[in-house]
DNA sequence: CGTTTTCATTATCGATCGATAATTAACTGA
DNA sequence: TCAGTTAATTATCGATCGATAATGAAAACG
């Protein structure tokens, strides 16, 4: 160890105040593009040098940042990163103490500013059918969650180890599957479990999985998809109404037949059930 | 370009062979547990230099490799990766021309050495219900594929830009997602398609995708699931199994209906509508 | 106007990255 | 046993990384 410590390159003079015009923004990144023009003349107007409020500032560093890393991950560089910005890289440290700080400030935008209150309304809504209410869900949430910003960024923290997406399936599970679940048993005219079951769960979770894979088809491995967005979301509630309907009416049957072991009728019963 | 040109640094002599014991395998890296013992005595054998044929060593470069890199990710460090693999870095360079190449390697043996071809008879047998058929393939199935190591590395690919995903996702689509539409039509007593509908294919994306989500969600979340894998499994194919059935009775009722626009009785009919 | 505050840049630092050259040491066959 | 071959190591290189200090310049304030 202690063996990069030689660096010192001792020409402390030689900085120099070069008469060169002054090219603004980070020398080291903008060489390239400056080259094309020819070095003295005309050396291209020095990119304005926007200076903003700080609030601006620390709003548009979030933002284009979130941009960026759902590109290249969160292993770009600050360099890359503030070119993306159209600044220079120490600026990052005024608004931000270290890059780790803007990961995590990036995650509590991305995934936890993001929940509309008015989701919470349109799902209890029960003068309307369950069918309707979930469409219409499915169709706003999508336009937010099947982005490539937003799964992207998903993919990257969840990869990273972040137990922020243990806390966004929670999220899901409770805010979301569970009230399906719940509002399903209802409208087919049961009870309604007080604590959803697994297998319950699970199933409803196949819904959810099989809208939000459709995005990650199409943002993380760039392959076409058969379906307009909306039509995919009105297929999988097809299938899963047709499907859950059927899974809940067997249930009910079996659970009927098994309280009732003496008294049923030898081999009637194939699919009235009383719902 | 050229630009590597001039190392030859010429410190020739400096080497010096120091009377220090020879502390073998990556100085640099193994520093730290050296350290523990004291420098001088019981110098802890120096871990025994295993020298392996060149096809042995190639092979565990690349299983140990895959390994560090479905934990890490891709951006991991060549020295991080010999220190798991027990070796100095630079030996990783005598195997593969540079780090790209190795993982154009992982993702070979990953993705396209996988698939049993027995799968694809398993899958075509028809002396058996489809529904046991897919049971059995999906349980082998996920058995490989629903591993961390699988579906990090796959997300690490597909996050990373490599078109590796698309190529699999066709294989999928061709031998699974497009035969199970077929296998399921004829189970119904239909017509199988020649050429399997975006409807049909975007409904077999639901099953494959609840199926696999169910190890995204464990693997790359963390998350807790709340049924064991083949259990899930049945979960998934009963909500298939149950839902496709239906929306195949209600699309043959309607194109029948359509079929026969004159004869059918006026004020009945509700919900079909000619499309 | 001049001073102070605040935003932004230039110039580096030490660490680490992928990669190469030179050297050491284990195996092989005569 | 000894030379030749080949596996594996040490020692670096140049590039780039995240981060900091010093400097410059635009606003804000008097």
């Amino acid at each position: 160890m202690e063996r990069g410590a030689g660096r010192r390159k001792a020409k402390p003079e030689q900085r120099a105040k070069k008469a060169r015009p002054r090219k603004s923004r980070a020398s080291e990144t903008a060489e390239k593009e400056a080259s094309v023009n020819e070095p003295g003349s005309t050396a291209r107007v020095p990119a304005p040098k926007r200076r903003l409020s700080a609030e601006d500032r620390r709003q548009e560093i979030l933002t284009k940042s979130i941009e960026y890393f759902a590109k290249v991950g969160f292993d770009g560089g600050t360099r890359d990163l503030a070119r993306h910005l159209g600044t220079t890289q120490p600026l990052l440290y005024r608004y931000f103490p270290n890059k780790d700080a803007l990961i995590q400030e990036i995650y509590k935008v991305v995934f936890f500013d993001q929940w509309k209150p008015q989701w919470d309304e349109l799902l209890a809504d029960r003068s309307r059918p369950l069918r309707d209410r979930l469409q219409e869900f499915y169709e706003a949430y999508t336009d937010t969650i099947l982005t490539p910003l937003w799964i992207r960024i998903y993919f990257f923290a969840g990869l990273k180890g972040e137990f922020i997406n243990e806390r966004y399936i929670k999220l899901v599970e409770e805010r979301l599957l569970s009230r399906i679940v719940r509002e399903f048993h209802l409208e087919k005219g049961l009870e309604p479990p007080e604590t959803v079951g697994d297998r319950d769960l699970e199933i409803a979770w196949d819904l959810q999985s099989g809208i939000f894979y459709y995005g990650v088809r199409r943002y993380i491995y760039h392959a076409r998809t058969f379906l307009p967005k909306n039509e995919m979301i009105a297929c999988a509630l097809d299938l899963f109404f047709a499907g859950y309907g059927e899974i809940l009416v067997r249930r009910q049957r079996e659970t009927a037949a098994v309280a009732l072991p003496a008294k049923r009728r030898a081999g009637r019963q194939r699919k009235v059930s009383p719902a």
